[in-house]
This record gives C-alpha cells, sequence and structure tokens, in this order.
DNA sequence: GTTAATCATGAATATCATTCATAACCATGG
DNA sequence: CCATGGTTATGAATGATATTCATGATTAAC
C-alpha cells in the first residue's frame, strides 16, 4: 500500500541526518559513500521533495526533511525497544556446547572474541575442537556446531554464513626494501612462504595475477604452519600468502605489509553449521547470533 | 546494528495478523502465500522465538508476537503518519501536460484509469496522443511522457516501470467447442485471427510451445487493429492472441475464453519514459506516481 | 478413506541494493 | 586562474535477497 516504507533506507536517512556527511554515514552503517547517496536519491524520489540540504559543504535538513528525521527516531525507538523487549527473553544458556573450527581461526579470531560470550552464558561449558576434519565429527554428534570455509550442501544441515575468508600477500618491510617487490612478477627474485613445498598453496593468488605479470618462484620455504610462517615471515624471511584475518595484528604493528593490494585472490567463505534439529537449542542459537553480531572488519573483511 | 530492521517482513507480520491467514495475507499484499511463509520463518529466526501460535486451523500469536504487534501497530501508524504528511505538501498540478502511449493501451486501461487522476488535478489541461511512435515526439519536446512497451535506453530519458504486458490465447466459448481446441496443436484445426498475413504475429506464442506440439495455421484471418479482432474473436470467427489488459471486459464476461493457460508466451514491460529534466516537475511525478499506485491486476498482470 | 484447504520447503529466478570506477562539484591555497 | 584535496553523484556490473514455482506435508471436514 505506502509505498514510502522501505526503511533501509529510512536507517540511511536518520544516521545520515545525525552524521550530516555522506562520507561518515557510510562508515558508520559499514556501507560505502555511494550506497548512501543512491538510498538518498531514491528515498527523495520517492517523497517527491528534497529532504536533503546540500548547500556545498554542510549538509542539512528540509523543512520535510525535519519532519521526517522525527517521525524516524519515533520509529526506531520503538523498534530498537522492541527488539530489545524480544532479547531480553531469551534465556540465558545451559547446559554443554562443543565447537568445532578450523585451525587457524579458531586459535586466532574466534578465541580472541569468545570472552564476552562465555562472560554473557556463565553456565554454559563450552569446548572447542580445532581440526581440518570437522564434517564428520558433527555429523556423529561429536560436535554441535561447527565453523567451516569447505561446503557442506547436506539437506539436515542448516547453514549460517558468517564472513568471507580475504587471502593478502606480505612481507617485513625490510624484506620488501631489500627485493625491491613492487610487482607480483618480482616475487621471483625472493623466497616464498609456502604451506606445501610444490608451491601449490599460492594458486590462489597467482590464480588473480595476469599471465604476463605471473612470477615464477624459485625458491619456496615450506613451512607447514601457518602462524610458524608469520613467524618467519615477520623477521624477514620471505614473502607470505595467509587469509587476512590471521596478520590482523601484525598488519597493525607494522611488523608485516601487505604488498599489491590491487590483486585480489579468491575469497573463502566462513559459514557455522550445525544439524537443523539441533540448530533450534538455545545455546546454539545464541552462540550463532553472536558470532553473526560481530562486524566484519573484526574478521578482517 | 540492529538486525531486526528487516521492515518488509514486519509489514508482512502485521498484515498477518491482522488477516489471520497466510493466504489472505498474500492476497492482500499482492504476494504469494510461499512468499509470506519464507518471511516469516525468516522473522522468527531472527527474532529467536516463536511469534505464530500455528494450530491448525486457526492462527494466533504467542505472547511476544503480541508485543511485537503493538510495537508494529505504533510504528506503521507514525510512518503512515510522515508518509501523509508528505503526501499533503505536494501542491496539485496546473498547467499542462502531453502525454504519448500505445494505441491499444492508452484506448482501453489508461483512459479507464485517467478520472480520478483528472478529478485530483482539476487545474491540469491533459492531452492523450496514441500512436505507435512516441520516441521522436518525447524526444522533440512534442509530448512531455510516454507509455510505451519498446525499449528506450537514452541517458537522457528517465525510465519508470508500469507494468508487465501478459498475452492471452482465447477465443469464443462456442469456437471452443467446435473446433475441440485442447492442445496448441488443435489451433490448426480453425482460422486464427492475426494482426499481419503471415502469422509473425503469433511467434510470440509460438516460441513457448514445445516444438512436438507445434500447430500449424492454414487458415490466418488478418485483421490490422487489435479491437477489431477482438470483437471478431468474440463472435466466433477465430482464436486470437492478444495483451490480456485489452480483453479484461470480455474474459470477464465469458464471451472470450482464456485457452491454453500453461503456455506463457513472452512477456512486454511497459514503462513510463520523461526527459530528466523535466521529470521533476509536479504534474509529471504526480501522474507517474499515480499509475505506479494501480495495482498490478487492473493492468491484468 | 478421500478430498479440499492450508502451510512448509527447496531450487530457480527476479529484483533490488551495493559496489566499483569515475565524473562532477566545491572550497581553499598557490 | 588553475591546481588540489575533499566532497557527492552517476552508470554499469555485481551480489544478495525476496519472490515464485512446483511440490510435499498437515489438518479439517465429509
Amino acid at each position: 500500500m505506502d509505498p514510502l516504507l522501505d526503511l533501509p533506507q529510512l536507517r540511511t536517512f536518520f544516521t545520515l541526518a545525525q552524521t550530516g556527511s555522506f562520507t561518515a554515514c557510510a562508515r558508520r552503517l559499514h556501507r560505502t559513500q555511494s550506497a548512501v547517496s543512491h538510498a538518498m536519491a531514491k528515498l527523495e524520489d520517492l517523497a517527491g521533495t528534497p529532504l536533503l540540504d546540500r548547500r556545498g559543504r554542510e549538509l542539512g535538513l528540509t523543512e520535510e526533511g525535519r519532519r521526517l528525521y522525527q517521525a524516524c527516531e519515533h520509529v526506531f525507538a520503538t523498534l530498537d525497544a522492541a527488539a530489545e523487549d524480544l532479547r531480553r527473553h531469551q534465556t540465558q544458556a545451559k547446559g554443554r556446547l562443543r565447537v568445532g573450527a578450523t585451525v587457524e581461526f579458531g586459535s586466532s579470531i574466534l578465541m580472541k572474541h569468545m570472552q564476552p560470550f562465555q562472560a554473557a552464558n556463565p553456565d554454559l561449558e563450552m569446548d572447542f575442537t580445532l581440526s581440518q576434519d570437522l564434517l564428520a565429527p558433527l555429523l556423529r554428534d561429536d560436535l554441535d556446531l561447527i565453523i567451516d570455509c569447505q561446503e557442506h550442501p547436506l539437506p539436515t544441515l542448516k547453514k549460517s554464513p558468517l564472513f568471507r575468508e580475504i587471502y593478502v600477500v606480505a612481507c617485513a618491510p625490510a624484506f620488501r626494501k631489500a627485493h625491491r617487490l613492487r610487482v607480483p612478477a618480482d616475487l621471483s627474485r625472493g623466497p616464498v612462504l609456502s604451506l606445501d613445498k610444490a608451491g601449490a598453496w599460492w594458486n590462489r593468488f597467482l590464480m588473480a595475477v595476469p599471465d604476463d605479470e605471473q612470477p615464477h618462484f624459485d625458491r619456496i620455504i615450506a613451512v607447514n604452519h601457518i602462524r610458524a610462517m608469520i613467524h618467519a615471515a615477520s623477521e624477514g624471511m620471505g614473502a607470505l600468502l595467509v587469509p587476512r584475518y590471521s596478520v590482523l595484528e601484525e598488519l597493525r604493528r607494522g611488523d608485516l605489509v601487505p604488498l599489491f593490494p590491487a590483486i585480489r585472490p579468491t575469497e573463502d567463505r566462513f559459514s557455522i553449521y550445525q544439524k537443523k534439529v539441533k540448530a533450534a537449542h538455545e545455546k546454539q542459537r545464541l552462540l550463532t547470533r553472536y558470532l553473526q553480531s560481530l562486524s566484519p572488519e573484526e574478521f578482517g573483511s
């Protein structure tokens, strides 16, 4: 009936009015500036009258905009209250929850974020199994819930997308300088670290490099453990290719610097898998929700 | 931030609670029952608790559902008020508006629906040009706004989708009986009406018929005017292929009956085109909005 | 039982929002 | 005046999500 009820747009408008800038609003909502611009164009078109007062630098609201803003305040207040109300009625989780995850992800990101959840559910006994082989234990009920980047399209499983695993090429700053790394082909000049001797680990990256810029790896240092590889790279032993989330700290501190940001290796998607029959259990639902509430950048995406 | 703000879903929930039935709710919102079901499943999953009380036939709300319903009442009330407020500030259209449309559509559907708009804007002088050639007059500013089923992908034009033109095959009830029309191939038995002698008019239909059921047209009666064709068909002269909107009346009265509803000829899309610079004018905007507010079934879709 | 109505489900599709890449704009400082 | 850095706008391509289609499952009524 009412075509103004396009609500993601109103949320955008609301935040935009608060921040006073498209760019800031975009950041706040984890969108791009372009998305905000499009959304507002559409909203104004729908409303049939300008809502924003774009006078150069500063951004204001028109008369109509201001009234709409007030309606928004009202609406979002009740909505948030309702959401809060629903949340309140979630009983606290009890019992035991056996979580499985891939080794690298589990040991870094997952562990770094479980504290608040644990604190909120003190009566929940959790234990974690980090391993490559997660599906089998899940199916035979040795695990309740797994976090995996492999696809498991079984009809008995419920899949909840979590985040996308972005890969980066990086090395120590000194290493970059010493080997003058500017384009992918320059990687031929120095050693690269790889999970396997043959260097197949790097295929994900090589596939994203144009044919005429392909490096040729002469010296491959094999290290069958990602964390070990990271330490090696931090010391300047070579360049490495790893999931972004595993080196968030190193990048922030400057121990490692990203190489060739223009090249985008194929991404993997991490999802939560759980048996459908058990997915409704309070404890499983709560953890799923908690993990999904974490913002993308916490996972390095 | 708040993932409960998925509002099309809330609107669905709200109507569902009011109608008390998935099917009825679907009808009200011009969706399928399936869509409603999916939406509610998602909403409950999001809320984390059942909101609907599905006890067999009758449908009730759970405690949480009821509270959410109240929030909805509140929210939609303010929202509707805000929308109303925006609408109120639309000045009434004045001046002159020259509308172009395709012949069949313009003479039937369009004319049948312009009265309310005209009444709401008594000071607006409108005139209508029905023709095949609409783009040229629009570009040279002989028309302000056209309604056409051809694609005009020009960057200076603004396109607003209106409805999809569905084609039906139909004939008089007596004709169907006389020629025992059950499957497409049976069309070979009787005359068919076509806009052109060669029968190319029917390609749209033939392309949707499996190869082994293709009819062969022996007797084609060419009539270069759709309305004339319809009258001929109503009298039992032959089967015809026409846009559904053009025979809404005849179908309702039973003068014509639809044939082979399983076969779906390719659809065309009607859109409004207007010059971007002029699309903002009050009179053009109002008409666009008015036409878009008409529900699909008014156009036979 | 059998039927007719209702709701659920999964896969395919269509629709819409978001991004990417880039243009246009505006203020400020050479 | 023309650069420059910081904005917002725009169009095409993409990706995510809602919707449909086709069908199964459940219930109520006869």
